[in-house]
DNA sequence: CGGTAGACTTGGGCGG
DNA sequence: TAGCCCCAAGTCTACC
């Protein structure tokens, strides 16, 4: 998503408009989406009632008053959308799914030009094992530097593809973990067996730091992210390296590089984040 | 089991 | 300009 701190945001938005809402009918446009039938995902939700509505990581937690869950992973460009009763303005350009409302409270879309998210529909049961197969909120108190420092051990993975498994940790995502490894100055390509105790301290209040703030920013538009409401996120301007290739570091002016590991982007300084 | 590369999909930009 | 171009917040699978 989208990560944490844009899903967070999502989930903030929606709270207002959408608690206590009640599905009049569903609208699908895209069923790939979906995890069941498009007719039967309809069916299951019309007229269900959203109790509250959280997120878990990256994931956007919809339960309904029976207890089920509406699970949402935004995957890389899902948005999820109030529409006022009126619907004014210019019509989404890649709808995917719309939830339209009870009582004249107007609509929720599930938005995505790449479609890689999904809409999953949990019982709770089924949410609970789901949930579980996730590593600690990072802002959350079973994620302290000491827990970190011992997941670090057990790995000899490269620090920015462990903080990218969401069995470790969930919600960080790539511009997060490459600002959290700079903000810790440690070099994001390390094994993570390789780190010291004080590597882990720092990197554990780096990754809660950066995502604290990237909440208080409405998190990061690169391009696709929006909020509830559809506003772009303000912390693009406030990323240190993510992005930056050539740049110079605003800590040591030197240029940040910028290479590929497992398939995707990754920036540092080579100056503040030495190799081990 | 642990780690990596590729696939999935669409659109924007001309580089990193 | 346009391209068996490149790149992109994520996750799943196959394969070593």
């Amino acid at each position: 998503m989208p990560e944490l701190p844009e899903a967070e945001t999502i989930a903030r938005g929606l709270r207002e408009p959408l608690t206590g809402a009640s599905v009049d009918r569903v609208a699908v446009i895209h069923a790939d989406v979906l995890d069941l039938e498009a007719e039967d995902f309809a069916g299951r939700l019309r007229g269900s009632r959203f109790e509250a509505i959280g997120r878990r990581g990256k994931n956007l937690v919809l339960r309904l008053a029976d207890s089920r869950r509406l699970v949402v992973n935004l995957g890389m460009s899902g948005r999820l959308l109030m529409r006022g009763p009126g619907a004014g303005g210019p019509p989404p350009t890649h709808p995917a799914v719309y939830f339209h409302l009870q009582g004249g409270l107007g609509s929720l879309v599930y938005h995505d030009v790449r479609r890689f998210g999904r809409l999953s529909l949990h019982s709770a049961k089924e949410y609970a094992a789901w949930s579980a197969t996730l590593g600690p909120e990072p802002l959350g108190p079973e994620f302290t530097a000491v827990a970190l420092e011992r997941g670090l051990r057990s790995s000899a993975t490269p620090l920015r593809s462990w903080l990218l498994d969401q069995r470790r940790v969930a919600g960080v995502g790539n511009i997060y973990a490459n600002e959290a490894a700079f903000l810790a100055r440690i070099d994001p390509r390390a094994r993570t067996n390789s780190l010291d105790a004080d590597a882990a301290r720092r990197l554990h209040r780096a990754i809660r730091r950066v995502l604290s703030e990237a909440i208080d920013a409405r998190g990061t538009t690169l391009r696709d992210y929006r909020t509830a409401q559809g506003w772009e996120g303000e912390y693009g301007a406030k990323l240190q390296v993510y992005g930056r290739a050539g740049e110079p570091c605003p800590r040591c002016a030197e240029p940040i590089v910028r290479e590929v590991l497992s398939n995707r982007s990754v920036f540092f300084c080579p100056r503040c984040q030495p190799a081990p």
